[in-house]
DNA sequence: ATAAAGTATTACGTTACGTTAATGTCAAGG
DNA sequence: CCTTGACATTAACGTAACGTAATACTTTAT
């Protein structure tokens, strides 16, 4: 006769892996309760028990709540397979999610690695008439003379005076969003880092929607701004214009 | 001049996109603590606290918990970038833990899909002898006749008793075992599943250790075995043997 | 017989906030 | 001046899935 094995909780709780509290717990909740004994009022879990443990241990593993489990295992002509069809998308998507995460943490040690030395001034030295002929040959190699933006020709018009305000601003717009930019363009932090930097470009001159959106332009399409983007952060160009984008959506 | 951009709770939950009461939760906790306005005791977050609260929302969204956010921050020479790369391994070890639980969901609806109409009994009929010579053919192609191992012969020189004993053990460990293999060869379960099996077949006739490993190979090695095990579950086989062995050695 | 180990129940602690609730403040409109 | 509505404040309870005592009873081992 195979004599039906009988587990206490500790028991259970150490074939099963889990703590005792946990079986507790799950008999405070309802997803499994265990016999008792009448004499002493001590749980006992035969197989059936066990083997709805396994279900449920299987179930959480996959991530499930246990109000989900509850569900499908008491909910008599439930879809277990739409259910776990479903949860597999889900994890797809944490997965993606947890994918992103790696490569900004990736970026982030690699900024933190390279640029370690490199403070505040010197990020934005390649504005620095010195470095400007080296960028502008490899620029020049990428976009060709030809392709440079009509927002170039903009820029050309401006005074000295400007030319170094929106230096400066882009200084302070670089400084804002960096720490934002793993956030995602569309974060509300860029949105908010654009209106600053529109609010403080304003102390120079009088920056209309089309010049803002040429700046934007003029950091991806210039060859000059965009390889010291580039050189401060390989998505910095895009990630402004399409922040300046997104907020001029707004005015 | 740059008039400093003052920030009230909403306003700065607005742009940060998180919500006031987060906000409210951080000064409690020491984490982002504002300046205060002595005429009416509002919160005024000034751009430190601005750039502040891109650090920790950033290092949250890494996954980081508020109380390491508070250390890091904190902390004069926190040493970021080891911090960052330990964190690095520990999503790692997440996606990893992710990709495994996707096949584990996979291969259960593909096991939900494909053996829906299966039942316990027609799960074993794999050992009834119309349906053997079909395996055997496949057995054969798979392993070669020559290729049989010693245990074929232990188990040639069973009784008629013993073969039907082990075969009902053997559904047996089957019905326990099978919802824990997603859980890992070496999970306690497992262990457990072995265990009873032990003790079940000791009604019968008295195994020794040897006996038992032997058996595991068997299920491996014998075509026979194999196909019906390969039948139920592609890894059934070799995941018994594992679980066997691990047993033994506690013996 | 006594100690060790296991059982039970009760209840508070944990994380990172969400959600009222009760009350105070500020700018705009009648 | 008063109301209204949208802000602000603090206090307090609720969440999920248990961990961690505290206290008391029972079984097991020596």
């Amino acid at each position: 006769m195979d004599t039906q094995r009988q587990y206490t909780v500790r028991q259970l709780a150490r074939v099963a892996g889990v703590s005792a509290r946990t079986l507790h717990y799950y008999d405070e909740i309802g997803l499994l309760r265990p016999d008792r004994n009448p004499d002493n009022g001590y749980r006992i879990y035969n197989r059936a028990a066990l083997l709805r443990l396994q279900q449920i241990l299987f179930l959480r593993e996959l991530g499930l709540s246990l109000e989900e489990i509850q569900v499908i295992l008491d909910e008599p002509g439930f879809d277990l397979l739409a259910a776990l069809e479903q949860h597999r998308k889900a994890l797809l998507a944490r997965q993606e999610r947890l994918a992103a995460l790696v490569q900004t943490v990736d970026r982030t040690i690699s900024y933190l690695k390279g640029n370690a030395a490199m403070d505040d001034q010197q990020l934005f030295e390649g504005f620095s008439e010195e470095k400007q002929k080296q960028y502008e040959e490899e620029a020049a190699r990428r976009w060709g003379r030809a392709n440079v933006s009509e927002s170039q020709k903009r820029w050309a018009s401006y005074s000295p005076e400007k030319k170094k305000a929106v230096f400066e601003e882009a200084r302070q717009i670089y400084l804002d969003l960096v720490a934002s930019m793993p956030l995602g363009p569309a974060s509300p932090q860029a949105q908010e880092g654009v209106a600053r930097w529109h609010r403080n470009l304003r102390n120079f001159y009088e920056p209309t929607k089309e010049i803002l959106l040429g700046l934007g332009d003029l950091y991806n399409d210039d060859p000059e701004f965009n390889a010291t983007f580039v050189r401060i952060h390989p998505e910095l160009a895009p990630f402004l214009r399409e922040a300046i984008q997104i907020y001029c959506k707004s005015l």
